[in-house]
DNA sequence: CCCAATTAGCGAATTCCTTCGCTATTAAAC
DNA sequence: GTTTAATAGCGAAGGAATTCGCTAATTGGG
């Protein structure tokens, strides 16, 4: 009679875990300090929330130093695949095109990322001949 | 000391707006419906779901007949992008074209859908001159 | 070695989300 | 018009997520 946890890491874990992506591996002090840049929240709270990460296996904990240093279990590539298809699914009909389309036709890009993305489907249309 | 309330839809909601989206009005008996036709759940489930979704105003309800019949408050196009762009600030540090980039390498498309994509690109490279 | 400060951990509080049981109201069948 | 069935609504249960206070353990400075 209740709610299933979330597949997805929620926000808060997602914060952290994009710090970890940008550092490498931190202390739950230099990872409170940076979520501390923008907004406010307890010490405790992050050492808490390590310490749930943790036992979900979303971060990985090196005990043997100190103070212990944290990293994220996952890449942040393999992470954002598994919510943008989440995402499509829940949202989009399972369709991806439609959500490449509406991406592209709501949100600003710059020259290069277009260039990129065009760059990709000239690549996809070779692969389908 | 709790959590905010989501911005976004809940999964159980998107699925039944949903369902709206395509029926374009139904009633709660339609709608529960349609759900069991995915997985179980009661009857009282999904008209307390439509209840609280009518005070969030995710739905519409007109009283004015029997049963009561149901219609989404906000297009899909419009809950889409507000999810989309949510994602993309939460999970790809705001950058559309590293999303768009990623859906394509790691999705399937068809021909056409690539060809639709394509031509946006176009269009998009376009009004940048 | 002792004291102060930092780090680590736990449990409880609180809100959100989803579920259902139970009751009341309305409509349909007879 | 009474019985039967379907519809509507409410409150509470119960797990998930996030918060923090308080205590214990460890470290560094004197």
């Amino acid at each position: 009679m209740a709610r299933p946890a979330s597949s997805q890491p929620t926000e808060v874990e997602l914060q952290i875990l994009g710090i970890l992506w940008d550092k490498e591996a931190a202390t739950a002090r230099e990872i409170h300090n940076e979520i501390t840049k923008g907004r406010d929240t307890n010490y405790s709270t992050t050492v808490k929330m390590l310490s749930v990460m943790t036992d979900k296996q979303l971060v990985k904990k090196d005990e043997s130093v100190r103070p212990q240093i944290f990293q994220a279990a996952t890449t942040k590539q393999k992470t954002q695949k598994k919510i943008l298809k989440d995402v499509i699914k829940k949202a989009y009909d399972g369709s991806m095109g439609s959500l490449v389309l509406q991406a592209l036709s709501s949100q600003k890009a710059t020259k290069e990322e277009l260039a990129a993305i065009r760059e990709m489907i000239t690549r996809l249309e070779g692969d389908k001949k």
